[in-house]
This record gives C-alpha cells, structure tokens and sequence, in this order.
DNA sequence: CACGAGACCTGTTCGC
DNA sequence: TGCGAACAGGTCTCGT
C-alpha cells in the first residue's frame, strides 16, 4: 500500500503514538531489511534514543530520534504497525522496536522488498528525489518546463521518482485519466494546457487519496477506502466513470497500466 | 538519454 | 480439484 496518500496516512496516524517514547530494544528478523547496517551493530545503535518526531519524504517514513533518523521505506507489501508490547510476532514481522509505555512498532513485510537505513542524516538518501508533488516547489510552470526537457513516455516519467517524488501506480494512472492524457504520450509532445490540467490532476488525486486514509486493497487492509473511488486502476473492461467507454490495461515500462480509450486517445 | 529485461520476494488469483 | 502462469501499491542494475 505504499504511494504518497498511504504513508502520509499512516505518519499521521502513528506520528501522535510515537513521539515522545523510548525505544528500549529492537528486534530484527530478516537481515536484509536493515540496508546499511547489521542487526546487530544496529541493535546496539538504537537502544536508548528517544522518538523526536515522524516525517514523510516522498514514500519514505523518517523517523527522527535523538542523534540519528531511521528512515523507512514499505516498497509493495511493507505495513507500520503500533500494537501492545506482548503480541505475538505475525508471520511477516521483519523489525519491530520495543518502545516505552509497553508498545512495539512493527515493520511487517511480506515480499521482502521494504528496506530501513539508520543514518545520522538522512539527506544524502533524499538528495535524488524530484520535487514533493504537495510541496511549493511544484508548479505548473515547473512541471511543463520539466516535461519539455524530457523524451520520455508520459507514464514511466510520473513514476520515475527522481522527477517527481511521490506518485505510484495506482495515482499516476488515476491522474492521467483526470487529465485526459494517454498514458504513452511523448513529455515533449504535451500540450501546455495538458500540462496545466495534469499538475492539477496530480495534486486532486493526491489529496482525495489523503481524504479517503488512503487505497487498501489485496489482503493488506488498514481502513482506508480510496479503493472504492478508482476511474481506472485495476478496472479493465468496466465503464470509464467519465464516458462509459471499456477501460483498458497495457503495459507500459514493465507496470500494468489502465487507462479509457475514449478520455485518453492515443497520440498521432 | 531512453527503454526493456531481469532481480529481489511471497502470496493471491486466473485459466485450463 | 489441481497446478502452473500471471500478477501485485516499488526500485535497482545492467545491456542495448
């Protein structure tokens, strides 16, 4: 459940829980999850800081400790969870941090992708990323200047996080469709006013994600409901909400893509 | 620079 | 019913 609206949910949710406590001991079940550090040097590491604060940085958690940040990504199938200290580990729990008050916040994750670096500074991890489409550095007039520049599909380009730092499958096909843009279209080749009617798009997709807690789908389910809310995602061979025409799904950049043939024609 | 293929992983759903 | 293929919210690296 890992784009923009699913993390900046879940900081908002666990943000309030975690400030404040303590993290006694941490807990590492698969290795791998830690990307620039062992279990155990880690362990040592983290023991004794206190939780300052939790930010969101494109799809990155940024949990900020006294001295340090431990810095979290989900990737496909990672979950946060904050439960009381005595629960029985879950199947998945790669990492899990025994805070003060008797609770733990687990980082469970099926596929295995999810990574966490603990860093003195988290910039040099941050410094790639494109712009925060919610931020102020996003502007129309960027965003048409930046698509210029490029040659690249319009789709892939959304995705490419070192352009804009937050967007996913689900978002980037919802706010295509809301712009009426073809999900294959040349950058180059978008008009100003697509550019304008994009920006726009990205920004309500976005926000109404946020509203909504969120997109919960599969079996990773955390109450948010944006699911229910999808024009395109996932909903070949239904109605376009807009005409009524069969959404579609190709490929394109190796990710399933779903699109109307009628909002969104294709380029000449 | 742009793009495709392959890796990394496990679980669910689809098609025969 | 069973079984393999296809597919999944992400990102990295390599070859062309």
């Amino acid at each position: 459940m890992p784009e923009l609206p699913e993390v900046e949910t879940l900081v908002r949710s666990l943000r309030p829980a975690l400030v404040g406590r303590t993290i006694l001991s941490a807990r590492v079940r698969w290795a791998r999850t830690l990307a620039n550090d062992t279990p155990a040097h880690f362990k040592k590491q983290i023991g004794g800081r206190q939780v300052l604060g939790l930010a969101r940085r494109a799809k990155y958690f940024d949990l900020q400790v006294t001295g340090a940040h431990l810095v979290i990504h989900l990737r496909m199938s990672g979950d946060l969870r904050l439960v009381p200290a005595d629960q029985v580990p879950a199947v998945h729990d790669r990492l899990s941090l025994d805070l003060s008050g008797d609770m733990k916040l687990v980082f469970n994750d099926a596929r295995k992708f999810g990574r966490a670096w603990f860093l003195p500074d988290p910039a040099s991890l941050f410094a790639r990323l494109g712009p925060e489409p919610l931020g102020e550095d996003f502007t129309p007039a960027w965003l048409c200047a930046a698509l210029g520049a490029r040659r690249r599909q319009i789709k892939p380009l959304l995705l490419d996080q070192t352009f804009i730092a937050g967007l996913g499958n689900i978002y980037t096909d919802e706010a295509l469709h809301m712009a009426k843009i073809h999900p294959q279209t040349c950058s180059q080749a978008v008009s100003a006013a697509q550019c304008a009617a994009l920006w726009q798009a990205i920004r309500a997709v976005l926000q109404e994600g946020i509203r909504r807690n969120g997109a919960s789908i599969d079996w990773v389910y955390r109450g948010g409901e944006f699911q229910n809310y999808f024009r395109v995602y996932g909903r070949a061979g239904q109605a376009c909400p807009a005409c009524g025409a069969a959404v579609e799904r190709i490929v394109t950049g190796q990710r399933g893509t779903h699109f109307c043939p009628v909002c969104q024609p294709a380029p000449a």
